[in-house]
DNA sequence: GTAAGACTAGTTTTT
DNA sequence: CTAGTCTTAC
């Protein structure tokens, strides 16, 4: 454990990773050896349950995955007899690769090592028939969910100002995540939407999937967990096949998924849960702490392993981290520590506003370059995803690479969805949803009409849209053109339904493309982002290639296919904290540490204590992330929803332990200054604007006025040197105009879209669609 | 059937 | 402030 490759944690070789498969002749296998005590009791307890509890940075993954490759590598049970989930496609990957470094292609034959949703969807294609579907039954995204629910709304003539389709759709997932059917609902749920229509919406949407023979994120788990309590013999035999069961990040697991884990344990009861409730940053999605802290009690005679030696962080940054943590009360309480020594503590750095955060943070990143710090292991971590915006801006005007995490997955695009639609439709007929999607698009002059019309039809006949469509040219209902165009449509279709058997699942799709006119229409298009869409499917038949067939593909690209952006480009990182989880950097900058941002305001009002705990939790994830350094900031004043706001430090700032902590600020007065100035409550002029260009005009009583400006004298000449620099020129250059083809030092070669003042929108060839200073470019 | 204008909400996110 | 959705007018 002394290497320190870059990004993930998961990523960190064991120290047995390469010299894999020695062989059990010999004794020991080298990746054995190596873990210390507490993981190696991990990995030999193989039997009976055990609870792993792993701090950050101390070699979980590394202790779970040569646990798996000992059960294999001692003949314990058969890879296909061991279930091991995880949360996300990633950690999943990870695990597989890891387990076969260590012990050769056998994990190939382990079928059950996924994520929950992939292993639960994979079950129910095998008895989908249990809960009324067939085992091609589509899964929806939460556009085509929320799609759905408007209409059943719509039709139910409820008012969807005042009960959003967001919002039932919000319920409707923390019911299922607590494993609860329409049926199981109380009162109180009940009345949770629309004075009491809850449970009979919730009952409408789940009989509407059913006759559209499709499935929800939640429904996988759900519907698994209602056939396991229903059918006896079902139950039975999965709880036979499983003689081992690993769970990683386990304090994240919600209801289901324990309901569902405990189910299947309960036979063999060999089962090993990994994670650690100090991380546990989930809560408002489900998951509950309360799994991982009453595990004992759920398992008696579990052995309890605690993982505690962290092997990623310097003593400052672990010593911060700590105490941040030990304020929680709702804890089972770690003590990390660390066999290395040095390094520098935790900096605090007070600035005067947003923009001069990010410039500040944009000056450290420079100089670590300089001083040779690739920028991959650079990373900023917010709180929340507004906040990437002043580093985003920052960053291109003084042209230093970094990507945002987060935003748009690949399947998530327009163009992929609509293709995905297609296949849908191929595959299952009566995904009436993916007809909906693609029956107008490329436009084909099918309108509203015409589908309220198929929509009637589809009713009074009790069958599928797309059947609908076809029997509907037969009567006199449409008017001869929509008919002929909608004929046609239906007859690709079935085409294409009889090339499923012949075409390769990528050829199909191609096929479909082209005889749609999909990509003859985005071809017509010729605008840039038309090419980034048909670049996008090309890239998506590419990916199918790898596919045996439609409903394996399908599949994939529904609960697995993500998408990492695999860039070999060194850049900064800016992310979620909650993205971050999991990840480690040499340099972790982590801004915004103010009240109301961190924690988050909304936290604060809706959830007290508990929520308190959680937003602590997060910044004891977010400290943990870093290797070598960690910088903190916050500012004096933050920009929110375009008012100017002051700010006081967050508590969490106060929370660190000083020994651990160096403090540092921009504002005149020193550190001491902060705590003087903003943390009264009495604060005369709290709510006042102090000193922004954007309210430089302040109104009020004389003697306000007055006051302010005597307070104001000194930050004055700091608020002036942090105006961005675009404030300053903002004429626009004579020699661009839209249209014009420049040059870019970084991103290369570009035509202008859109230009205000002097900052420049440029779709750039290679790097995408930038915002940029006029200064920055070139004509070319 | 599309385009511009009004309106509104506005943490964290995986599957 | 701003992005995304919904409405309304051609």
């Amino acid at each position: 454990m002394t290497s320190f490759p870059p990004s993930s944690d998961a990523a960190r070789s064991t120290p047995a990773a390469a010299p894999a498969h020695q062989g059990a002749q010999q004794g020991e296998p080298q990746w054995l050896a190596a873990l210390n005590p507490p993981q190696r009791e991990a990995v030999l307890t193989t039997q009976g349950p055990v609870l792993m509890l792993a701090g950050a940075g101390t070699g979980k993954t590394a202790a779970l995955t040569a646990r798996l490759a000992n059960l294999l590598r001692q003949r314990l049970a058969w890879p296909s007899q061991i279930l091991c989930v995880t949360f996300t496609n990633k950690a999943a990957r990870e695990m597989r690769e890891r387990v076969g470094a260590l012990i050769g292609p056998s994990v190939e034959g382990m079928p059950w090592l996924g994520t929950f949703h992939a292993i639960a969807a994979k079950m129910l294609r095998r008895h989908a028939e249990l809960v009324g579907l067939t085992s091609s039954f589509s899964i929806l995204d939460t556009d085509d969910q929320m799609r759905l629910l408007k209409q059943l709304i719509q039709a139910e003539g409820i008012d969807d100002k005042r009960w959003p389709a967001k919002q039932l759709a919000g319920l409707i997932d923390r019911w299922k995540n607590r494993g609860l059917t329409p049926a199981d609902l109380d009162a109180g749920e009940n009345e949770a939407y629309a004075n009491g229509r809850g449970a009979k919406m919730y009952g409408l949407y789940q009989d509407r999937l059913r006759t559209i023979n499709a499935c929800d994120f939640g429904d996988l788990l759900l519907h698994m967990l209602t056939i396991f309590r229903q059918h006896r013999d079902v139950l039975e035999s999965w709880q036979d096949r499983f003689r081992y069961i690993m769970v990683d990040e386990y304090q994240d697991t919600n209801a289901v998924q324990y309901l569902w884990l405990r189910l299947l344990a309960q036979v063999h009861k060999n089962i090993c849960v990994v994670g650690d409730d100090d991380q546990s940053i989930y809560s408002w999605r489900g998951a509950e702490v309360a799994n991982i802290l009453r595990f004992e009690k759920d398992f008696p005679g579990a052995a309890v392993i605690r993982l505690e030696q962290n092997y990623r962080s310097t003593p400052h940054i672990l010593g911060a981290a700590s105490g941040l943590i030990e304020e929680n009360a709702q804890r089972l309480g770690k003590h990390l520590w660390t066999e290395r020594d040095g390094g520098d503590k935790v900096r605090v750095i007070g600035v005067w506003d947003g923009p001069e955060e990010a410039r500040r943070v944009g000056e450290e990143i420079e100089r670590l370059e300089r001083e040779g710090c690739p920028l991959d292991r650079v990373a900023i971590l917010v709180r929340a995803q507004f906040q990437t915006r002043e580093f985003e801006d920052r960053f291109i005007q003084i042209g230093l690479a970094y990507r945002i995490v987060g935003g748009f997955r690949f399947y998530e695009r327009a163009e992929i969805r609509d293709a995905l639609a297609y296949l849908r439709l191929v595959s299952q007929p009566s995904d009436d949803l993916a007809f909906e999607r693609i029956y107008n698009t490329p436009k084909r002059g099918l309108g509203d009409k015409t589908l309220e019309k198929l929509h009637r039809f589809a009713r009074a006949h009790q069958v599928p849209l797309l059947r609908a469509a076809y029997d509907i040219a037969d009567t006199d209902e449409l008017p001869a053109r929509a008919r002929n165009t909608i004929l046609a449509l239906v007859r690709d279709f079935l085409r294409w339904r009889d090339q499923i058997a012949t075409l390769t699942p990528s050829e199909l799709a191609r096929t479909i493309l082209d005889e749609s006119g999909y990509t003859g229409a985005l071809q017509a298009e010729k605008s840039a982002e038309a090419n980034a869409r048909l670049e996008n499917l090309s890239e998506l038949v590419r990916a199918m290639e790898e596919y045996e067939t439609l409903g394996d593909f399908l599949e994939h690209v529904s609960l697995v296919m993500d998408n990492e952006a695999a860039s070999s480009e060194e850049k900064v990182t800016i992310m979620t904290i909650h993205a971050a989880k999991g990840l480690e950097f040499d340099q972790v900058f982590l801004p915004g540490w103010e009240e109301g941002v961190f924690p988050s305001q909304r936290a604060l009002d809706e959830g007290g204590l508990a929520s308190l705990e959680e937003e602590r939790r997060l910044a004891y994830v977010a400290i943990t992330r870093a290797r070598r350094r960690c910088t903190i900031l916050h500012a004096a004043n933050r920009r929110i929803y375009g008012q100017w706001t002051s700010a006081i430090p967050s508590r969490f700032v106060e929370e660190l332990p000083q020994d651990h902590v160096e403090s540092e600020t921009t504002l005149s007065g020193g550190a001491s200054m902060w705590r003087a100035s903003w943390s009264e409550a009495s604060d005369p002029f709290a709510d006042v604007a102090r000193n922004h260009p954007a309210k430089a005009q302040s109104r009020g009583p004389g003697w306000q006025r007055a006051a302010q400006q005597a307070y104001d004298a000194k930050p004055r000449r700091m608020a002036e040197n942090t105006r961005s620099a675009a404030s300053f020129a903002s004429k626009p250059r004579a020699d661009i105009a839209i249209g014009a083809r420049v040059f870019h030092d970084k991103f290369g070669y570009g035509v202008v879209q859109a230009q205000e003042g002097n900052k420049l929108e440029i779709a750039f060839e290679t790097a995408g669609e930038k915002r940029v200073l006029d200064s920055f470019v070139k004509p070319a």
